[in-house]
DNA sequence: TTCGCGTCAAGAACGGTGTTCGTATTGCGT
DNA sequence: ACGCAATACGAACACCGTTCTTGACGCGAA
């Protein structure tokens, strides 16, 4: 009665960007070298005993993973996740502290999802620049592939084992034409931020429609252009006079809200180019 | 029964920085003039008649905000607040369609009281990145001060009367040097995103220990730096070598999660400021 | 072989949530 | 003073996360 769907599980990841495809898919949820961190002090009381029950924690994870992927966040309850097994929920707990210890599993497959092999880093300023933003892009396009899955990395520092390697080569990469300690420590945080905030907010519009085509995503904003337009114009000069830039319409093209993204990440990465000593700025003129 | 601190509202909302004095407090959610978002079709059924019922509108958004001050934002719930009233949850759907709409509600009265009156834009490109800084600093103390309401704001667009007017006021502000366009329509979006983003990662650390003085915050991210530090450094070069600046410790001052947010917007402003035409950096050197 | 024990599965229940329905009560115009 | 319409709200529905407690099961010891 349960599992109706057998092989669905990665379906909506593979219609990804390009840029997933270079993403190395690195040993999911493997790092038993890694110490457990000292807060959440007592570990729960998980059980590593695995004889052989369909139920375990990776499965728990990827069925939940499944669920955002076909339903959305908002679907994901232990009851739902469970009924996926064909049980209930009480069945998880065996294996999850509770939904929170769940979400963070998650955050850390989706780390592991994302994770980019950071090659060797090149001396031209610019093509840092494009690096850095590869690994950005990445990152986003991995959420976005997963609907709203970014909710569930609100306000949740991904602490696991992937993504500790994640920051690991976002720091490397940082850091490799002396970028200011304390602006790479913080850099690595406006990132997620910004690749988190933008995921959702991508989701937003796309949610209107529930089953939107792109135009019919394009035209739900070009409804909101509409209304910012129709405001008072002596009131809102401004906002009247940017309604249709706004909401993404640049004249030409139509898939607007993939270059919102690339103007934030733009806005942020020449921020944080200007952080660079003046060195940097002339190897790369040789 | 019900009702018993009776005169507490506002309490947290005093303490909040010198910036929130000097933002003007606009006639909160009077703006008969704008028209409704065509948007959300039916607009719902609320009856504007109002007798004299105790209960109203503005009343219950001040009462939920109030909740949010007290016990957090996960304490509201349509039965809390109406239990401030002394009446069960159903009385509040005759002047508020569903939580969501209520949660709209109160992101514009955040908005009215962190509403910043911009004056006169001077000539100097300095001066308009401080002037914009000094903006988003009282959106970003509006939001701390009001514990975790920063999670109302999540994914929601501030399109509500006062948003409207601060969106703005944004616009009037970044245009002033000869922004491009597209780069002062989406900027809001991205100052936004770090405003909210902030204030939710400023709580997450206030949160762990839930009645923390300033100093016991850092011990708690004190003890993530420990742990990042212990990490195996063949592993984590980078990230073992930046570990205490990740948390905050710079070498001297201790109020780091503050200077989180400055460096934050450093970053983005420059970023910003990079696509002003070279005309504006000329002017101010006169 | 049979008993007993320990482990894991999971039904039922607890206290919470947003929302709706239908009834009770109130205030006002006539 | 009466009738009516608009408001107030208790009760109920379908969910939620989590816990308690019972049931089923495999396996080693007697």
């Amino acid at each position: 009665m349960a599992n109706e769907r057998p092989g669905a599980a990665g379906n909506a990841a593979r219609q990804a960007g390009d840029l997933r495809a270079a993403a190395s898919r690195v040993s999911a949820t493997r790092a038993g070298v890694i110490p457990p961190p000292p807060w959440a002090p007592d570990a729960g009381p998980r059980r590593t005993r695995a004889d052989k029950p369909a139920l375990n924690r990776d499965a728990i994870v990827a069925t939940a993973i499944r669920v955002i992927d076909e339903e959305g966040y908002d679907a994901v309850s232990m009851r739902r996740v469970a009924q996926e097994f064909g049980t209930g929920a009480a069945s998880l707990y065996a294996y999850v502290a509770n939904k929170d210890e769940l979400m963070d599993l998650i955050v850390d497959e989706i780390m592991a999802e994302s994770a980019v092999h950071v090659q060797e880093i090149s001396g031209d300023v610019v093509a840092w620049q494009e690096q850095l933003k590869n690994m950005i892009r990445a990152g986003y396009q991995v959420l976005v592939s997963h609907r709203d899955i970014a909710k569930v990395m609100l306000g949740r520092i991904p602490f696991g084992p992937n993504g500790l390697r994640n920051i690991e080569n976002m720091l490397k990469l940082l850091r490799a034409h002396g970028m200011p300690d304390h602006v790479a420590a913080y850099a690595g945080d406006l990132i997620g931020q910004y690749m988190v905030g933008s995921a959702i907010e991508d989701y937003m519009w796309r949610e209107r429609y529930p089953e939107a085509t792109e135009a019919e995503v394009a035209e739900a904003m070009g409804e909101v252009g509409d209304y910012l337009e129709s405001l008072p114009a002596e009131q809102f000069p401004n906002l009247t006079a940017l309604a249709r830039v706004m909401v993404g319409e640049k004249g030409e093209g139509d898939e607007s809200h993939f270059d919102r993204f690339e103007l934030g990440l733009d806005i942020l990465v020449r921020g944080l180019t200007t952080f660079l000593p003046p060195e940097a700025h002339e190897r790369g003129r040789d």
